[in-house]
DNA sequence: GCGAACCGAGAAAACGCTTTCTCAGCGGTG
DNA sequence: CACCGCTGAGAAAGCGTTTTCTCGGTTCGC
């Protein structure tokens, strides 16, 4: 005799019926409205917990116009930055009663803004991770996402708080220090073109280099991941450099990796360092030398400001950057000629 | 003119005005229904393109009584493992127009059930993934959450299917391997008590035990991450074993690394295995032996069981038992007694 | 030339909720 | 004693779609 309605799940007018009371009582019962008598209220709540009774979230969403739900948009759940930001994300926003829904790009960039688009319209707001898209094509979409907060990147449009890291001032760091360490031939293995996170550190790049007339810094293609690192073994020994800073991490590992094979002792013959301190870096051997990004936290941060926007709260800071920490361990050390300098 | 709607967004409503037609009709036009006069529809679909038209995903998913969403349950984010069966089931599910919900329990087993029914309401269907809640609970559940798979755990309710990895199988192997190489004392780095996963591994170990009786096998408490292979460090030389079965590449890694604080040379002093294989695993140095899950697959294959659940199909094979492959690399190594014995 | 079958599109119901509107019923006041 | 304000709960109107129902207008067959 329970289930009358379509779907074959309970709904609120099944509670209605069996505490005899219109389903507007049960609706108000539920939301804990005090203008019900408590007698009634407590029949309604028997008749819901007999019949096991959720309210169904899709008519509550329709109905309230919200979700509680936000979504987060990445180029590539594989890597582990994003995943460690989702952590975040997912964490703080659960801590608020907030689920995540997730839209992985695979790193095709012209795919992002529909994706985004959709992912916008389920949600109540929308996280945009180092998108891969154009300037002009954020610039075009970011007022159809508001809600939105946007992680490394940034946009003119007003309203859209964007949370990024200083690659620039990182990469900087981990040269000064290569350089403190005595190399004066330095590679850098660069990450996916289409990285604007990648363009930073170019960019900060060219800034030591003018600090640093007498450094030489010669570029290499690359990528984002191991495989990357592992592959430009031959590169990095053609170039001739002594201090090797990886796009990150994963690159550092590979790179490492591919060294370790080729007989070549780190830090011994060449320091390597990362980006990132992705947990790995640390029981990495050698462990990593790298620049810290407090990554997770980015993700919490990313969370509050979106929260901040979805309530409509005056946003303190519509924005932050983070700076990298310069992580020192055992990958980069002293270089050769240094070293016998010292030694000799 | 245009935004008349309450919500600010332009609805289903604004495009029929827009085209001098009833909503019907619009939807009509937006769903492919070939009924409508071809003229009208150019009309509409003017009318929808101009106006930038979208229909909303909440009210589509009221009247069809479907998300298009799928969700999952993990116990903790963090952990490698359940990122990669994420990942795998996140892009598969893309493929068929599905977006994937997620839910971290953060090893609260005690949530883990509530979670689970949140998010199955708003979704067609839930992956339950490793879940620590009891056999009693599950059980319990299991029918409410249809259409539902499981991974890593089993349930006696008809129509589930699950996709367990056969992890006491894996850990035998690992322990034959370490065995032929002449290591006769040997130390199992046990996993969360809650993980069903490492119940199978003690299971399997039983077996092995059985089958081995000259070899003895330590067990000593552990944890699923990197801190506990490196706090564990005392506990396993104080075992003396000379063979460690870490219970995955995480703990491993962490043993490594504190072995290689010691002093100890890994294999040299002692052999390291663990299990996943998961990426880093190939670039830790020594490369780690371990036993290769197939676990993105494990994620798309969840999400074909999923699917066809939803759809109601016939479900050839209601679950699937993976067969983790012995990867054997330079972290297992001949015991000591028995290099000696070839040495000299 | 008239009824039947058909076609296309608007009206209306349905999906499952929340919330405003409305109106009995009741106690208090002048 | 009539009137007023108040309380509490049902009726009904949304929320934005899809889909069934209905019906005027053709076209076809006899």
């Amino acid at each position: 005799m329970v289930r009358k309605s379509a779907t074959g799940r309970i709904g609120i007018a099944d509670v209605a019926v069996k505490a005899g009371v219109s389903h507007a009582t049960v609706s108000r019962v539920m939301n804990g409205n005090y203008t019900v008598d408590p007698e009634i209220a407590s029949r309604v709540r028997a008749a819901a917990a007999e019949l096991k009774y959720q309210p169904n979230p899709v008519g509550r969403s329709l109905a309230l116009g919200k979700t509680d739900t936000i979504g987060i948009v990445v180029p590539d759940l594989a890597n582990p930055t994003f995943q460690a930001i989702l952590r975040g994300l997912s964490r703080a926003a659960a801590q608020d009663g907030y689920r995540v829904l997730i839209a992985d790009s695979f790193e095709v960039s012209s795919e992002e803004s529909i994706l985004a688009g959709e992912a916008r319209r389920r949600c109540d707001g929308l996280v945009l991770c180092a998108p891969r898209m154009t300037d002009a094509e954020l610039e075009e979409i970011a007022p159809s996402l508001h809600p939105l907060v946007l992680i490394n990147r940034t946009t003119a449009t007003t309203g859209v708080p964007s949370l990024v890291v200083d690659y620039g001032q990182g990469v900087q760091d981990l040269a000064e220090h290569l350089v403190e360490l005595g190399h004066t031939r330095l590679a850098f293995l660069a990450g996916p073109p289409r990285s604007a996170s990648n363009g930073m550190r170019l960019q900060g790049l060219e800034t030591f280099k003018a600090a640093h007339p007498h450094v030489d810094v010669t570029m290499l293609e690359g990528g984002s991941d191991f495989d990357t690192g592992h592959e430009a073994v031959d590169a990095v020994l053609e170039s001739g450099a002594t201090g090797i800073l990886a796009f990150n991490d994963l690159v550092a590992m590979g790179l490492m990796s591919g060294l370790h094979e080729r007989g070549i002792d780190v830090p011994g013959d060449m320091s390597v360092t990362g980006f990132d301190d992705i947990p790995f870096a640390k029981y990495t051997t050698p462990a990593l030398t790298t620049a810290a990004v407090p990554i997770t936290e980015l993700g919490e941060q990313a969370w509050r400001q979106l929260r901040a926007l979805i309530r409509k709260e005056e946003n303190d800071a519509p924005g932050s950057r983070y700076q990298p920490r310069l992580e020192v361990r055992s990958s980069s050390g002293p270089a050769r000629a240094a070293r016998t300098a010292v030694h000799g």
